[in-house]
RNA sequence: GUGUUCGUAGCUCAGUUGGAUAGAGCAACGGCCUUCUAAGCCGUGGGUCGGGGGUUCGAAUCCCUUCGAGCACGCCA
């Protein structure tokens, strides 16, 4: 279906054509004069240079070549050369009940279907999650949804940290508190134990011990290091109890992200591409890419363009050991090897902007992607807490991302126990839904690249622009549905009617927008414009709703009229949200 | 120091890619529930869009300059 504002364009170009100038002077967008019109074309003062000629004289012409029109009911010049526009009720109802019937409500996606890697979550195996991996998780499902709307083939994959010296601290910190377990036995020929010799609590102590003693004693880290060493190298103890911190580390990340509503394609890691490193760092030397510089192995990335210092990419550390680069570069090596994406997208902190720079343009000047191919990286700010400096718990540790969502989830229960006469098991349902949407949308709803305030008690308040007001509006309308139906009234056959009043036409209007924003949410990747969207669709929905008793209405057609146009809000709303990471109740 | 992101109401944020009188939500104040969920709706007050120049019919938006904040700048991830 096409869009209600290039319909709109093309009839406004007919007009400029008409009257003797470019169609494309007849651009039409929402108007920001709400008081004045619903649309306007501000054509006639782009035009005004290229003809010599006043505004409202060529604003003045259009609007004449426009008298009669079916889709406007108003078309008016005003100074200093605005045309301001008033659709047509039913021409706005005959939009609707195609947008109805239409799949995705009439929404199309703009070019080819291209396969997309999207390279989100970034957990570190054996380290709990913090509020720091909350934004990661949420913009990049929300993300993996609306690409995958757009028809795009997607895969989402978690790339966990699963490799470096935080593998060989642990490891090392065990074999002292454990010396006798088997899998540091150098003699040893044996089966490996099949249950791990810790719990994942034990493991999520050891860690932070562990890195604390080695920036402390030089010694310690040694032996760390020479741990990640023996692991790498494949010492079969080492990776037997490597593979033992990995799977219980992943069972309690999955725990973790499901009450999320996060989920991934791919669980792969650092660990998969580390055989794939030797040979890479073996074609750029060979390609006359990588050279040695202070002792550690390079890859130049300055541009004549560029207007900063670029350092270059580094393969290999003096003492030949790989990097995060490394592994990063592998690892765009290998999903083009398995995937052959059109496109990787990247989430991360924006602390690794210049980072990614480097990555990206090594990634290209070495051929590992195609020219064509995508490099996305989508930096988001920080959390930041009310005082705008990084989020941390009240004694000032790192907040645990479990504590964050229970704390969100306690407060929401007690709020709905405290309204509403619900059992305990409902309320406690309830809670879950609506908490998770004002994590949700509390993150979603500002734009990715900035940083912002999370702010419990704003968050827990729902009031306003928040998860929970939308959802609120959906339980309106399923409530309303579930009465209708409850009166022995069927939902099928009802077609939307012309509008009757303003509250009801700005609905219908807003409605109209859905496939503009999603094919702008698409194009820039911003999850914020589908948040914007819906609040505004629920805002005009909560006027309609103030000012129209539906299921008192004795016509019956008028009711069924206006049935359609809620269900026709409600599935908007809902097909929003899921491309948001969360849903509504039945109830709240 | 270089680069980069940003600076909009007391607070938290939008601003449809250069359009008319810069918008929401909190917070403050005033209305609206015997009638589909008041987690709602309606209204009032609140602004030198950090400052200063420029580009043009027209700038929060583009350019320059200046002040302020965050972040990054070769062997961490």
């Amino acid at each position: 279906m096409k869009q209600l504002l290039d319909l709109l364009s093309e009839e406004m170009g007919k007009a400029f054509e008409a009257a003797g100038y470019a169609p494309e002077l007849g651009r039409v967008t929402v108007s920001n004069r709400p008081d004045l019109c619903e649309y306007q074309c501000n054509g006639a003062m782009a035009g005004a240079k290229q003809y010599h000629k006043a505004p409202m004289i060529i604003a003045a012409e259009a609007a004449e070549k426009l008298a009669g029109n079916a889709v406007f009911t108003e078309v008016c010049a005003a100074a200093p050369g605005f045309l301001n526009l008033k659709l047509s009720e039913a021409y706005v109802r005959d939009y609707l009940n195609e947008m109805r019937t239409a799949e995705k409500f009439g929404y199309e996606p703009v070019g080819s279907v291209k396969r997309i890697v999207i390279d989100y979550g970034g957990p570190n195996v054996a380290k709990p999650l913090h509020v720091g991996h909350l934004r990661s998780a949420v913009i990049g499902e929300s993300i993996k949804r609306i690409c995958r709307y757009a028809g795009h083939e997607v895969i989402g994959d978690i790339h966990m940290g699963d490799w470096g010296l935080q593998m060989g601290l642990i490891i090392y910190e065990l074999s002292l508190r454990k010396p006798e377990l088997p899998y540091f036995d150098e003699n040893y020929t044996g089966e490996y134990p099949k249950e791990a010799p810790f719990t994942i609590f034990e493991l999520e102590e050891i860690y932070p011990t562990a890195s604390a003693k080695s920036k402390e004693d030089a010694g310690y880290k040694e032996k760390a290091m020479e741990a990640t060493q023996k692991l790498q190298s494949g010492v079969r103890g080492y990776r037997a109890l490597w593979k033992h911190i990995l799977d219980i580390s992943k069972a309690d990340l999955k725990k973790n992200y499901d009450e999320l509503d996060v989920s991934f394609d791919l669980w792969k890691g650092e660990s998969d591409v580390h055989e794939l490193i030797p040979v890479m760092v073996e074609e750029m030397k060979r390609g006359g890419y990588a050279y040695l510089s202070d002792g550690a192995l390079v890859v130049d990335v300055k541009e004549e363009t560029d207007t900063k210092e670029v350092p270059p990419c580094i393969l290999l550390k003096s003492d030949g050991a790989a990097l995060y680069n490394t592994t990063d570069l592998a690892t765009i090596k290998d999903r083009m090897a398995q995937y052959e994406p059109d496109m990787i997208i990247y989430l991360t902190d924006k602390r690794q902007d210049l980072y990614f720079e480097q990555v990206f343009r090594c990634a290209r000047k070495t051929g590992l992607v195609k020219p064509e191919t995508e490099l996305v990286h989508i930096s988001f700010g920080t959390v930041n807490g009310s005082d705008g400096k990084p989020f941390k718990t009240r004694e000032g540790g790192v907040m645990r991302l479990e504590t964050l969502i229970h704390e969100i989830k306690e407060e929401m229960f007690r709020k709905i126990m405290e309204g509403h006469a619900e059992t305990e098991e409902e309320a406690r349902a309830t809670a879950d839904i609506v908490g998770l949407s004002a994590i949700k949308y509390g993150d979603l709803s500002n734009q990715a690249s900035k940083d912002y305030i999370f702010d419990v008690d704003r968050f827990t308040s729902f009031e306003g622009d928040t998860g929970p007001y939308i959802l609120y509006t959906i339980v309106r309308i399923k409530s309303i549905l579930t009465k209708y139906l409850e009166s022995g009234k069927s939902l099928s056959g009802a077609k939307l009617l012309e509008a009757k009043s303003a509250s009801e036409k700005a609905l219908m209007l807003q409605l109209t927008g859905f496939n503009a924003m999603l094919e702008s949410a698409v194009e820039e990747l911003a999850p914020h414009r589908v948040c914007a969207y819906i609040y505004d669709l629920s805002n005009a929905f909560n006027r309609f709703y103030h000012e129209t008793k539906i299921l008192t209405e004795p016509d019956a057609e008028t009711q069924a009229g206006w049935i359609a146009l809620i269900m026709l809000t409600k599935d908007v709303l809902e097909t929003c949200i899921d491309l948001l990471g969360f849903s509504a109740p039945e109830r709240m």
